[in-house]
RNA sequence: GGGGGCGUAGCUCAGUUUGGUUAGAGCGCCGGCCUGUCACGCCGGAGGCCGCGAGUUCGAGCCUCGUCGUCCCCGCCA
């Protein structure tokens, strides 16, 4: 009588690691079944486990009874097998198998798990419909790759929380049910049946949290921490998302970027790749002059010049008068990059026409550095060749300019830049590239509320030489704040937080907030920072990004077990739902119908 | 809230430009044959609310309007 399988046949291997090392050997494995390929007598099956492949085979003259209960094995069944590994036949090496020598000869085997046609087929050469992945996301998660993204999510979770134990880091958890705060994005809320009529929020980031446990003396905190912002999804968003987040006391700017970086150095390694260091710094101030935008892509040049000086005088109205105004006017020059169509620049133009720019003008430099453009007619030989000069012109490349308020030029060429590298591929096979942006301003202007907004959050140190400015040109005021950017994308961000009471406060009427709303809402905080608070910062890594990143994934959905959908909803649960008339009842609810 | 792409067999797509008989392909699936395949091969077969709803028309997968789903982007995301 054969031993069962599970209680008393042990799995003895996974099936990506038999190599002619264990010819011989009999073995357990237990996996799901690829494909069979049915020769009428021998059956060969391809046995996928999370670690690889293993072909194995049924042959009537070796174990009759396992040959002929094999004809029911379909697509995805779960099985285990006993079996003698034994070396391929010669000629018969599979060299895309790790396994691709040996097979296993079944002796028995046992369907544990029988299973449907599947949806589609867990192929990587398969592209599937991500709605349609993530209805049957447990399916999806069986394809290697995404076992893979899964595997470097684990292993870098874990570098980081390596690292950061090995330097006195504790790792602390804060609620989730937690009260809302204004400023910054929409909460999600959860009403309270015990308080009727009142409503938590989930956090958008353990931010109050992890000071207050810098002034309950905890010195080092981290926690790999779930955020929620209901705020609408993109790509590189999703309602609930994750963040390595860490605070430190007694601490200064560079102590936490030095900190840090040891920290990402380790998560990149763990990924099997390396970060250069030390990371190049650029104020903000230098990153939006240079690149347009506060999350630069330094991986190539494309840089933004400025030109104003150079056409304030020249014929061309729409520049003369931008000048005039004290607007901005720069332009950058596309290497090479003549060869765009005018349909290419057309769509160019459209493209820069979402982020406000109102046209795009442009000039090809032919032989002779000879202006090509419909607007070189506005510009003496004079003026072309001083701007030749400025944006290093030679022949083959095209230049662009943008005229108009600092917002949309800088917002319109920093994005032109980064759509003309995505063009002609100049990020490709580029290593990671990393840089901090430093000195962010303290507060922006929001028009529509018509008030300073805190452009990193509400606690943030300012610096302290521009102090003086806070009530004259708030604008001016610079932050303890930095951002870690890697690749063009913003994976984290942190400052040096307020550590006293009156400072905090002035912050408070500085954003507008009075000193009724201001106990209401943050007196706990306003407190704590009266009993000792000691100096303190930190930051937080966007780890979903920084892993897709690694991963080299285009949407952090492929490194989330199960993310939801644009619209928020996941298409496996059903989520989000109705729910029970008596729920609602219970907490004091009604739903009421929009119009 | 806005702009754009997509929606046809289980999956991936063609067919829509120029409306016209019974809507196709590959893979998968089902059945048969096959002892060295490995994205096996050969033969046969099943499988369709052309997202949904109105409209135009003698006639709609195709044109119009609306709606739903999904993806990308803008706004939004301290």
């Amino acid at each position: 009588m054969a031993k069962k399988f599970i209680t008393e046949l042990k799995r003895t291997h996974t099936c990506g690691e038999l190599t002619l090392a264990e010819v011989g050997q009999d073995v357990v494995l237990m996996g799901w079944g690829m494909r069979r390929r049915d020769h009428g007598g021998l059956i060969f099956v391809d046995l996928r486990d999370r670690t690889g492949i293993t072909q194995v085979v049924f042959n009537p003259q070796d174990a009759g009874g396992a040959h002929d209960e094999a004809h029911q094995i379909r697509s995805e069944y779960c099985l285990a097998l006993k079996g003698l590994v034994r070396r391929r036949p010669a000629g018969q090496d599979n060299d895309k198998l790790i396994t691709g020598q040996i097979e296993v000869v079944v002796e028995h085997f046992e369907i544990l798990g029988p299973s449907q046609t599947p949806p589609f087929m867990l192929e990587e050469w398969v592209e599937v419909n991500e709605n349609v992945r993530l209805r049957y996301r447990y399916l999806d998660l069986r394809r290697p790759e995404m076992y893979k993204n899964l595997l470097l999510r684990h292993q870098t979770a874990q570098a980081a929380r390596g690292h950061l134990n090995g330097q006195g880091f504790l790792e602390v958890e804060t609620p989730f049910l937690t009260r809302s705060t204004p400023e910054g994005a929409r909460d999600f809320l959860v009403p309270s049946r015990l308080s009727r009529g009142s409503f938590y929020a989930l956090p958008q980031s353990p931010q109050l949290f992890k000071q207050l446990l810098m002034v309950g003396g905890v010195e080092r905190y981290y926690q790999i921490a779930r955020c929620f912002r209901d705020e609408d999804l993109r790509a590189d968003r999703q309602p609930e998302f994750t963040q390595i987040d860490l605070e430190m006391s007694f601490v200064c700017e560079d102590d936490v970027m030095e900190l840090t970086e040891g920290l990402v150095a380790a998560i990149v390694e763990a990924a099997g790749q390396t970060m250069p260091r030390p990371v190049p710094r650029l104020t903000y101030a230098q990153a939006m002059e240079r690149f347009g935008l506060d999350a630069p892509d330094v991986r190539f040049g494309l840089e933004l010049v400025d030109v104003a000086d150079l056409v304030g005088d020249a014929e061309f109205k729409l520049f003369k008068e931008a000048v005039a105004k004290g607007n901005m006017v720069k332009a950058l020059n596309g290497k090479g990059m003549a060869v765009l169509s005018r349909k290419d620049l057309d769509d160019l133009t459209a493209f820069v026409g979402t982020y406000g720019a109102k046209g795009l003008a442009w000039v090809k430099i032919k032989e002779g550095l000879e202006w090509q453009s419909p607007i070189a007619k506005f510009f003496s030989a004079e003026h072309q060749q001083r701007l030749n000069e400025r944006l290093a012109a030679t022949e083959g490349d095209i230049l662009f300019f943008g005229a108009d308020t600092p917002k949309v030029v800088c917002e319109s060429l920093g994005r032109l830049r980064l759509e003309l590298s995505r063009r002609f591929e100049l990020t490709k096979g580029a290593p990671l590239t990393f840089c901090w942006v430093t000195h962010f301003p303290l507060l922006e202007y929001d028009p529509e509320a018509k008030r300073w907004v805190a452009m990193h959050h509400p606690f943030t140190s300012p610096s302290p030489e521009d102090l003086p400015l806070l009530e004259s040109e708030p604008g001016q005021v610079r932050a303890r704040a930095y951002d870690l950017v890697l690749n063009g994308s913003e994976i984290g961000g942190g400052s040096i937080r307020i550590h006293t009471q009156q400072m905090q406060q002035k912050l408070f009427e500085a954003l507008g907030i009075d000193a009724e709303e201001a106990t209401e809402k943050f007196g706990f905080l306003l407190e704590a920072l009266t009993f000792g608070a000691p100096p303190h910062g930190g930051l937080a890594l966007g780890f979903d990004r920084l892993v897709a990143i690694l991963a080299g994934q285009p949407s952090i959905r492929e490194v989330i077990a199960f993310p939801k959908t644009q619209k928020g909803t996941c298409p496996l649960t059903g989520a989000p739902g109705k729910v029970d008339q008596v729920q609602l009842l219970e907490l004091g609810l009604r739903v009421e119908k929009t119009s």
